[in-house]
This record gives structure tokens, sequence and C-alpha cells, in this order.
DNA sequence: GGGGCAAGTAGAACGCGTTCTCGTCGGACG
DNA sequence: CGTCCGACGAGAACGCGTTCTACTTGCCCC
């Protein structure tokens, strides 16, 4: 007797998942959010991140298609969560304050916590040039919201121009993270001309 | 008796290597681009490369610091060639073209060699996020071979304004050329975008 | 309640990057 | 010319991502 079947395709889409699926991938995520934190993006490996989440080997990669899979869907998560703490900021102390120059505010606070964590710029910039067409698809869900987020920091500027700018800062943003994190320039520098590329783009469209 | 001898620590320097040394270093480097082209990036193995070039596994990693180190090297050479090419084809239609319609230039036919050979911008993509400290250096003397001819493309432009310039048209290119190797956005896209960058930071320092 | 099947668990197996072992070679130096 | 030592060749060994195998569990339908 011979079996054709061909199963473990590709993961189930997220929205199709039950409520206990759901579950299992959040612990997945987490876990190796966790784990990232704690001992480095090359230093983890998925056995850890099954054993931590409680679940087999095998089920995980029912989940996510591959490592990358799994860490391009941390890092989404994370960086989201940090635009929008980033764009909250922005909302108090806006009185006052230029599209440039809230721009500025923007990217500075947004280096600031890959600082802070850089075990995440790590991560970030580890998977972003990964050629799984899953992992792939979360980077862009992630440059979408980045772009959404630059778009509401910098209402000001009428759209059709704004796309280009935001695109430069985007990638002006995930350049110099790479540099930093590859040891090709030092943190310092890296802040420092990403908010020069900023203010090089943004200051003709300011009105003050 | 008790062996403490750590040896294999890092490859010995370019400069300080015999003419069979070298020898043996360039057919790696010839043997990884070849395959590169033949196979893709993602399905070349180390063992095919040594067995092309003649060298024994255990060597190249004497040459090589790892995999990335090897292919980073291979990727800086070929880059290096290809601005040459690109500077002294802009010798030549050099009269009546402004400094944006030189640069734009200069990314459309960059944009346009990587399109041939897809697997080279592949592999230059996936090479970027490395962490090995050698693979890094490799990377980072691209870099700098990079911007040396942008900045001799864009000589009108002073120095001090052309460094920030540089630095975006760079991190712009490396950016789109990842977004289109991983299938978020296409070759024509990311070609316009990439002249639409160059135009919209350097149209206010053309004086035609 | 029972039968059937997708999904889960545990862990062995496989592929490839990297390292290690060990025998051989080649070239500098006495 | 002989000796010594670092470099090389061939291939086994090891680690980790990924896949496969064999068994068990939970859930839907009759």
């Amino acid at each position: 007797m011979v079996r054709v079947t061909k199963v473990d395709l590709s993961p189930r889409p997220v929205e199709a998942m039950s409520p206990r699926q759901l579950e299992r991938r959040e612990s997945l995520i987490a876990a190796a959010l966790a784990l990232v934190n704690e001992i480095g993006v090359e230093r983890l490996q998925m056995k850890q991140v099954c054993e931590r989440s409680g679940v087999a080997l095998g089920t995980a990669y029912r989940y996510f298609s591959s490592k990358d899979h799994l860490l391009a869907a941390a890092i989404a998560e994370w960086h989201r969560l940090l635009l929008a703490d980033l764009v909250s900021e922005l909302r108090g102390p806006r009185g006052g304050l230029g599209t440039t120059d809230r721009v500025v505010r923007f990217v500075r606070h947004g280096m600031r916590a890959y600082q802070r964590q850089p075990q995440l710029a790590r991560l970030r910039v580890a998977v972003a040039a990964s050629t799984d067409p899953f992992a792939s698809e979360a980077l862009q869900g992630m440059a979408r919201a980045d772009n959404a987020a630059l778009q509401a920091v910098m209402a000001e500027v009428p759209t059709a121009a704004s796309d280009l700018v935001r695109h430069i800062v985007g990638h002006a943003w995930q350049g110099e993270l790479t540099a930093w994190v590859t040891g090709r320039t030092t943190l310092g520098d890296a802040r420092r001309r990403l908010e020069d590329v900023v203010r090089l783009v943004l200051t003709p469209y300011d009105t003050p």
C-alpha cells in the first residue's frame, strides 16, 4: 500500500486558528522573545523555545514554517507595540513642535528602545533578509505598520510626497540599525545620522 | 602530556599571504561566485565550493572564518567591479548631464546589473546582516567603495552635504534590493522608488 | 458512547555548516 | 641533504534546524 498524502504543507493562517491554537502560537512567540532577550538570537535554539512554551518541536513547525518565520512574527509583534508607544507618546508634547521635530523625536525614541534591548535590534537585523515567504509576510506587515505610524506623526505633509519620505526614513532606520549591530558603526553615530536624514528630507515641508 | 595549543584562531590577513595562498583564496571566491550564479545562494554548500576550487574543506576555513565571510568577500569583489564599470560608463555621456541625472543613471544601471544576475542580488541581501566580524569587515569595505563611487559621480555637491546624501542613497539601494529579493515589492517598483529617492535628495543641489 | 481523523507529543533521523583528527607535504634553516 | 614545523588534504565527528515516525489525544458526527 502506497501513501501519497502530503501533509504539513504550510502553517494554518492565524485567522483560522482555534482559541487553543492561538494560545499555543502566542506562547511560542512569547517564549522566543523572552529567550532572545536572555541569551541573544544567535544562541537561541528551537528546542529551547519549545521546552519553555510546552509545545512539541514538530507542532511548532505546524505553526511556523521555519525559525525565521517565528522570529519574524516575534519582532513584528514587539515592533508594533513599540510604534504604538511612540505615536501615543508624541500626542502629549505635540504643542509647538513642527513636523520635523516630531519625526526626529519619533526615531530618536525608537532608537533608544532598541538601545535598551539590543538583542531585539540584533533580532530585527538578523531576520530582515529572510527569504522564507511567511517570514517575509510578517516583515511586510511590520513595514506597513512602520509606514502608518510615520504617516500619523507627519500628518501635515501631503501623502503623495510623504510616501517617498517615509520609505527613506524606513530604509535609513533599518540600515543604521544594521550597521550598528554588525559593528560597522557606533550607536551614537547611527542615531545622529538617522536624525540628520530625517531633518534633511523633512525640512522642506516644515511650515512653522 | 596535555596539549593546550589553540590553532585556527582566525584567518591570516590577505596582505600576509604567499602568492600560492592568494591564488587559492581567489579560486575559492571565484568558485563561490560561479556556483551562486548557477544554483543560487540558498542551495550553495561549502563542500561544492571546495570541490570546484580544489581546496580541502578544512583549508577553506583557514582562509575564511565562515561561509558568510567567503560570500561577503565574493559579493564585495563583484560589487567593486560593478562600481568601476558604472563610474567609467558615466565618464562617456557626461556632457549636458546634471548631477541628479548622473546619479539617477548610476543607480539605474546598478539595479540593471543586479537584475541581470538576480542570484547576486540575493547573495548581497543574504550576507548583509551577517554578524561574523570578518564578513562585516568585507561589507564595510564594500560600503566604502560604494560611497567613493557615489562621491565621484556627484562631484559638484560639497562633501559636507553629500555625505548624508550618499548614506541615504546607499540605504535606499540596499533596502529596495532587499524588498525585491524577499518578494515584498517588484523589481520595477524598487528601481522606480530608488530613482525617486535620488531625485528627491539631489535636486536641491542641482545647478544647471 | 463509539469510530474516525486532524492535531499533538516525544524523539529519532537527516542535511549541512563547522570543527577535529591525523597522515602527508613542502619549504626554510642548520 | 636531513630535519622540523606549519600548512594542506581527506574525511569523520558534532550541533542545530528541519523532517519523519510512531504513538496518543481531543473533537465532531452518527
